[in-house]
DNA sequence: TGGGGCCGGGG
DNA sequence: GTGTACGGCCCCA
């Protein structure tokens, strides 16, 4: 019998010798593996609608001869009534019967949660966090340190023990987009693990090999990539397959393979793909790995590649490549080295292992923390079923007071929804149709809340954020430099994401718990706060400008609004906050649009200028025509500004990536019902081998030529400068983005157009 | 000229 | 694969 300090960072199902075993990846606190094997979880699944006699006698039928199982009455709680329902347990095969055989008679309850999950949820055992474990030898190991585990018990809450990193990069002959595993040979992989960049080439056969050997040699706990899930493992295993060599990845023996989501296992390491965390975040509009090593204040690449030309670089310029993909594969580990905490964090707090907690969908995380605290409290888990959803009103949004504005205060609802949610009990279970006795009734939209029990969500949201409350005291008598700072520093923020989470989710169709009610009742309390907010500032002499769901922009008179945020505490229940002061703020005339400058930073909202539906070239010239505005508080040199560009355009001297619009394909081709560039365009790399799916990022500049526009874009790989059709750039990127800045100021569009025209010297050049 | 399809980003 | 509100592009009738 041993005992040790265990930091678990997978759980999983294995058959090993016959039964279902759990498989708790351990590792110790001096890095050394301990996969710890229990036997003793058994399957289960809920029956109700159906008498527990009849349960036994059906399902002793559906598991004959696959296993034993038990069938006995228990009480559980759903949509908040209180039920007696059938338990059947025993062993995943017969259970799994006993659930298909009684899916047409009556109503069966989670059968569609993994085993896995079902040990996180049912033991309490939650993955990337510290336990003290009691474990004995196993007579047959395998995996050398795996054990039998005896008993478990929660550990320290300290950071976790350094994780075993490794991280890859390929090169793939690839010259249509991603690699074809039919077509494409893999030419190269780069490995890093904190030394110095490892590569390995040469003949295919040997390089599989090689792979193999240097990650079981390394035996590292984390594999990183950026993209290994979307592009190559996919690529890998088939290309592996067509060669007829294998791919040893994993710890113990078995192939990576695809699980769910997209996801690839790779047995008994931890899977990282750090394009889902940037995939995961609006802060990264273009997905790309430098975009995440900026935002982390990491190195950029000396020289930046495409990625879609390294067949072309891997003839042409060998040592850029090498020099390229290098940078990335350090870059993939360093980041990780940043965000690790997060992801930790994510995964301790949902109960989701790290290995795929990146690929989940927020609302499967929220989901999962929320199936936590089900069980906990005794309520059955509602099956994910396909059903119709109801669209409902959202937030309100004030038409704005276009022009430019002195000092307007921007008074924020704090965590809006969620508040709601806690103060009127708002839940799936708790709102109902009609009236009901104990309810808050809201003619409105005819629905109540139930007020004699507790909601399920009200109560998550509240665990949520007093765990941030309590993480955020901790963190008061830290060090910044302490490494448990920076733990729950990722952990506050988690929390506070998972809570933002709860709202959107009950409105989601594929929940486990959707509400449309429940959701609709949530933004409805939301617009009448915020309408009621705007009529109390009105009533106390304060000019309202704009608001937009949780927020009212104010003409600023401290004292008054001081009183308004006393108003709200008080007669609303709500808590809000001076979010910031505008010095000056420009409107459009257009709801969502607007730039403004508070303590030197500048804001631009909604305009082009943060679009990458527009060319950058586009955006650059607003970005400086906003901050001349903001500056002189009016026009100023704004049209001298717009000149320059387009004399620089004609001039030709703007690079090509400058004129690159850039558009989502966000559904299969044949589904698009119009000719759109970005659409002509992806379909023609199509046509050409490219594979085209869902996500991929179309970039295309407008060419000269006769007929619209979906006629003349064309791909930037295939585009030279002398193509450009400078005028549309003029007409419908430099001078709309002008005018909408200006537009508000009383600048009519002819006088952006006369500027536009009369640049000087160059004129005419191109034309 | 106006409506529909589509996309991106705001809160 | 969290929600709705919104503006504005291009295409087409």
């Amino acid at each position: 019998m041993s005992r040790a300090s265990i930091w678990i960072f997978d759980v999983t199902t294995e058959r090993l010798g016959g039964g279902d075993s759990i498989v708790l990846w351990g590792l110790r606190s001096d890095g050394v593996v301990t996969p710890l094997v229990d036997t003793s979880f058994e399957d289960h699944i809920y029956v109700a609608g159906l008498d527990v006699e009849e349960v036994r006698e059906r399902a002793s039928v559906a598991a004959a001869g696959r296993g034993r199982i038990r069938v006995e009455p228990v009480r559980r709680r759903y949509r908040g009534v209180e039920l007696e329902v059938a338990r059947v347990s025993g062993e995943q095969e017969a259970v799994k019967a006993v659930a298909k055989a009684l899916d047409n008679v009556a109503d069966v309850f989670e059968a569609d949660v993994r085993l896995s999950q079902k040990y996180i949820l049912y033991r309490g055992v939650k993955p990337s966090r510290w336990y003290e474990a009691v474990y004995e030898d196993l007579e047959r190991p395998f995996y050398p340190g795996a054990a039998r585990l005896v008993e478990l018990n929660e550990g320290a809450d300290a950071p976790p023990p350094s994780l075993k990193t490794l991280a890859l990069e390929f090169i793939t002959l690839s010259r249509l987009g991603s690699p074809d595993p039919d077509r494409d040979p893999l030419v190269a992989v780069a490995l890093y693990w904190g030394e110095e960049v490892e590569w390995i080439s040469g003949d295919e056969r040997s390089l599989f090999e090689r792979l193999s050997e240097i990650v079981s040699e390394l035996d590292p706990d984390v594999i990183l990539s950026f993209g290994g899930n979307r592009v190559f493992y996919p690529y890998l295993v088939e290309r592996a397959g067509n060669l007829g060599v294998s791919l040893r990845l994993g710890r113990y023996p078995g192939e990576i393979y695809q699980s769910v989501l997209g996801h690839f296992s790779i047995g008994g390491r931890i899977n990282v793909d750090l394009y889902e965390y940037v995939d995961d975040s609006p802060i990264f509009q273009m997905k790309t790995l430098e975009e995440l090593t900026a935002y982390l204040g990491l190195s950029q690449p000396r020289v930046r590649l495409d990625p879609h030309l390294y067949a072309h670089y891997w003839e042409s310029d060998r040592e850029a490549l090498r020099e390229y993909v290098g940078w990335r594969v350090v870059s993939i580990y360093n980041s990780f080295e940043v965000v690790r905490e997060e992801v930790v964090s994510l995964s301790a707090i949902t109960g989701i292992p790290m290995d795929y907690v990146l690929t989940s969908s927020s609302g499967r995380r929220i989901e999962f923390y929320v199936m936590g605290e089900a069980v906990k409290r005794g309520e059955l888990i509602p099956p994910q079923v396909e059903r119709r959803v109801r669209s409902y009103q959202g937030g309100l949004v004030l038409q704005p007071r276009p022009g430019l504005h002195r000092d307007i205060a921007v008074i924020d609802f704090k965590s809006m929804y969620p508040s709601i949610m806690m103060r009127f009990n708002i839940s799936p279970e708790t709102v109902v149709e009609g009236r009901v006795e104990n309810g808050e009734y809201f003619e409105e939209l005819g629905l109540s809340v139930r007020r004699d029990i507790e909601g399920l969500f009200p109560s998550v949201l509240g665990l949520l954020l007093s765990k941030r409350d309590e993480t955020r005291r901790m963190m008061e008598g830290l060090s910044r430099s302490d490494p448990m700072y920076r733990v729950l520093d990722a952990r506050q923020r988690t929390l506070k994401i998972l809570a933002n989470t709860v709202y959107g989710y009950m409105g989601w169709g594929a929940a486990r718990w959707y509400s449309a009610e429940a959701a609709s009742l949530v933004t409805f309390i939301g617009r009448r706060m915020i309408s009621r907010s705007m009529d109390r500032a009105r009533e106390m002499g304060l000019e309202v400008i704009y608001g937009d769901t949780d927020s009212l922009f104010i003409r600023h008179d401290p004292a008054k609004v001081d009183r308004l945020l006393g108003w709200i505490s008080e007669y609303l229940g709500m808590e809000a906050k001076v979010e910031k002061v505008y010095r000056r703020l420009l409107f459009t005339s257009a709801k969502k649009r607007y730039a403004g400058v508070y303590d030197g930073v500048i804001d631009i909202v909604g305009l082009e200028y943060n679009r990458r539906d527009w060319c950058g070239y586009a955006r650059e010239l607003q970005g400086e025509v906003v901050a001349e505005v903001l500056r002189a508080g009016g026009v100023g040199r704004s049209l001298d500004i717009l000149r320059e560009y387009v004399s620089r355009l004609r001039r030709g001297e703007v690079p090509l990536e400058k004129l690159v619009i850039w558009e989502q394909i966000t559904r299969p081709l044949d589904e698009y019902r119009v000719n759109a560039p970005h659409v002509e365009v992806a379909r023609e790399l199509a046509r050409r081998g490219w594979r085209i799916g869902r996500g991929v990022f179309i970039g295309y500049v407008v060419t000269r030529g006769e007929g619209p526009i979906y006629k003349r874009a064309v791909h930037y790989l295939e585009a030279d400068p002398s193509m450009v059709d400078v005028n549309y750039y003029i007409e419908h990127q430099l001078i709309p983005v002008v005018h909408r800045v200006l537009e508000p100021l009383g600048v009519p569009r002819k006088r952006v157009e006369a500027a536009a025209r009369h640049t000087g010297r160059g004129l005419d050049a191109f034309m």
